[in-house]
DNA sequence: ATCATTTTGTGATTTTGGTCACAGATTTTT
DNA sequence: AAAAATCTGTGACCAAAATCACAAAATGAT
């Protein structure tokens, strides 16, 4: 009997490639749950070697330490892939950290079990590469929010394409994601 | 007797994932050689279905008509694949647009062809997976030009990573691409 | 070689958004 | 419940970069 948290994971990868039910298997019985209560890091900047986590529930913020300034860079909700892919992928210390903005649950697949399941099935490497493609047209939009739109249309953006974050996360770590001023945020904020 | 073009083209992808022989020549002959003459578009915005192009000589640029300015969202220089993944992955109209800025060589591969690479071996979707990874790392760094550094810092960031772009990018183009005001980087490059 | 087009440089001006400072809320901790 | 820490709002001020305008330079076309 499968628990809903994996069904949840299943529906989530099935959207990129679906596996079959063994495959499927494969992939959970790599996978390690793992709480993480609020402020916790599920990455400290300078590690490698993490992996990448499927939020359950709560919330995770990726951020970089810049001239004494957190800026947030992302933000993983439920049924996201908590990730610093740079770091994954070039096997070097990372710059960045992810961190529980909320208390959270997640399913944690390390390195070396991911890319064991790369070597293992096709599926994996293909389940990998549409996950990527997704991840990379959602990177592309946010560039193109940085270089195009003035803070105004930024806000608008998130009300559009993000909504949950405004919930969720706090207005001065959406105003670093934005590339703007807390103070700046706030006053848009307050003219709606 | 393999070209150099050819040659060329093999060295850049074993660099992702070392194909065997015969995977190469698969590789090739889906691959159609393509000239481009200055400012001849490699894809319109509105088309879909055209796959990427690795760039033999020459220079290509990515850029999107937003309220009637052209802002470049990236460049591609030899030995680089040309792309615009949005609508290649999602199979919808690219609102955005591939030009060659100079004289261009190119080996073009369909959507149509890639997608029938990736059925046939997982060489092939390694391969994918791994061009992605890094064409994301790329991305990401991008983004943080964007969200982080002053103008100045943007154009050392041009100057230290991308200094190719400098030599045969229009100061015009660059200043988009950084998200900057022409004049501004003018003045920039004037102190320098 | 000349003309047209594109690209770059530079000054003057304006505007936007950043910075500073501090108060009020809200949340968290003890 | 009180204290501490974090987060948000708001005014005043300032600086950085955008805009405007036009000339100069470079490139491309006939």
């Amino acid at each position: 009997m499968q628990s809903e948290n994996e069904i949840t994971l299943r529906n989530t990868l099935d959207k990129f490639n679906p596996l079959t039910d063994m495959e499927f298997q494969e992939f959970l019985t790599v996978c390690e749950y793992k709480e993480f209560s609020k402020k916790e890091y599920l990455l400290n900047s300078g590690n490698y070697n993490h992996g990448i986590y499927f939020v359950i529930s709560g919330a995770v913020g990726l951020f970089e330490q810049i001239d004494g300034k957190e800026m947030y860079q992302n933000f993983f909700l439920e049924r996201e892939f908590a990730n610093e892919l740079k770091s994954l992928t070039t096997q070097t210390p990372s710059t960045k950290n992810l961190i529980a903005l909320t208390d959270t649950t997640s399913f944690h697949l390390s390195r070396k079990k991911l890319l064991e399941l790369y070597e293992k099935s096709v599926s994996f490497e293909r389940l990998g590469r549409k996950l990527l493609e997704h991840i990379l047209n959602g990177q592309n939009e946010i560039s193109y929010v940085l270089q195009s739109l003035k803070p105004e249309e930024r806000y608008e953006y998130l009300e559009n394409k993000r909504p949950n974050l405004l919930n969720t996360i706090p207005l001065t770590y959406l105003a670093s994601y934005l590339g703007l001023a807390r103070e700046t945020l706030s006053r848009i904020r307050a003219k709606k």
